[in-house]
DNA sequence: TAAGGGAACTTGTACAAACAAGCCAGCACA
DNA sequence: TGTGCTGGCTTGTTTGTACAAGTTCCCTTA
């Protein structure tokens, strides 16, 4: 069952999408909404929100709604998941285990994922056939071994860990800067040393709060770019000085 | 006159960050905090909506809410202005203007602001005697007039031109990479050419969506760090492939 | 002992109503 | 002509109520 603000918040996108309101038109009012769909006012408030948040329209008080923009934004699940986002996107893709093994846990990833020993993995992967992305992943004992069964060129390990344990990612913090590259980085993605790479590091958990993984990812320069929405009134982005947290 | 969900939000921010409720303990139930705060149930959840979007608190149907992390989130001026979030932090920063001139958009830019003339600023920005951040900004023609009032050294022009012309800068939309630094960058910067950079390219426009200034803004490596929270049902963070959007 | 079935609890959705606050166009006045 | 104010419009805030849906835990039963 979908939620009827989530469906009058699909209409607008789509008329959005669709031209019908264009970028820099106004939206309807909150009272002709409710009346086109036969919904209370609140109900329509929540469905604009919905646009709001995604930074497709712009609200504030007394003046009429706008449109900002009409990118999509995409889940939690092609964020998380190369793989899913690859496959949403409609590219080939591919991955591969290059090394792994358990060890004991640093102090400071005892900290962050709560475990004493924990599994370290290096993958690579791959997008229309070039090496794209370095992915260092330390899971937490919990998980570890059903990371092990998985098959070295496991393509999405995100949906194996779903349907093995039943594993879901559900809150993520992520840095992002510039690194240059290392001998092993410029080695695997095919690039000179000290070249510039994109780096996330992020740290994932389950619903609960529970860490489940802390992953340095470093992408290839050029092959991909992180966009993000905000405005006065919402603002998920933060800029910090440089490596003042999760140590180096 | 502050709302009461935001005066509630503020209080139930205060206890997480003092930890009194701490990082992955629960969070009072609504009706509690409803009792508590004489506020009927639907202003709490807007309160508590406030530090679910701002990755606080993790929130699901059916389980109590959860404390997921204790960071303060940055406000939009912070983001969008080098001064402001440099004075906040409690850094010593600069600026100093480079070059600056009026010259014909490229059909990008004019697509982008929405103006056929613009004017094109370069500047440096250090933090702690040290450079830090190179800007190169391209402002529509109906703002040029007032940048060209700046002083060359003017510490924020964010707060320079709200004072002057009143100009409110309201949403964004950011495009976060890495780069290699070319020559100029390079000199500026004071690293060697070809070194990596974290490249923040941003469109920012105002209450009504009118664009206003379109910046490539490049941070010598290791100096800042852009971070963000994320979740299943909030998802303000994108991934793209390369270069698809805004051309070069 | 382990699986299954609820009951109680908690968050999510939806409606209705009233008032507050900000915006904007149009009117009156200088 | 242009300045300032006012009134109508639109979005924001708050309360109250009812039901839906998901979670958790205990108790029953095999």
């Amino acid at each position: 069952m979908v939620a009827r603000y989530e469906r009058i918040a699909d209409a607008l996108r789509d008329d959005i999408l669709a031209g019908l309101h264009p970028v820099g038109s106004q939206l309807p009012t909150e009272a002709e909404l409710a009346a086109r769909y036969l919904a209370a006012r609140g109900t329509v408030r929540q469905a604009v929100a919905v646009l709001v948040a995604e930074g497709l329209v712009g609200s504030r008080q007394g003046a009429r709604r706008i449109v900002l923009g009409k990118a999509r934004s995409q889940s939690f699940a092609e964020l998380h998941s190369f793989a899913q986002w690859a496959r949403a996107n409609g590219y080939r893709f591919g991955g591969q285990m290059i090394t792994q093994g358990r060890r004991a846990a640093s102090p400071a990833e005892a900290a962050r994922l709560g475990t004493d020993e924990v599994l370290d993995v290096l993958r690579l992967r791959t997008l229309e056939g070039e090496p794209v992305l370095l992915e260092r992943t330390v899971y937490a004992e919990w998980v570890a071994a059903a990371v092990e069964e998985l098959a070295p060129g496991c393509e999405s390990v995100t949906e194996a860990l779903y349907d093995s344990i039943g594993l879901v990612f559900a809150y993520g913090e992520h840095l992002i800067d510039a690194v240059s590259a290392g001998a092993q980085d410029a080695r695997l993605l095919g690039v000179r040393r000290g070249s510039p790479l994109l780096r996330q590091r992020r740290i994932t958990t389950t619903h609960e709060g529970r860490p489940v993984e802390w992953s340095d990812d470093r992408y290839r320069a050029g092959s991909v770019v992180f966009s993000i929405r905000n405005s006065i009134d919402a603002n998920p982005l933060v800029r910090q000085a440089g490596d003042l947290r999760f140590g180096a």
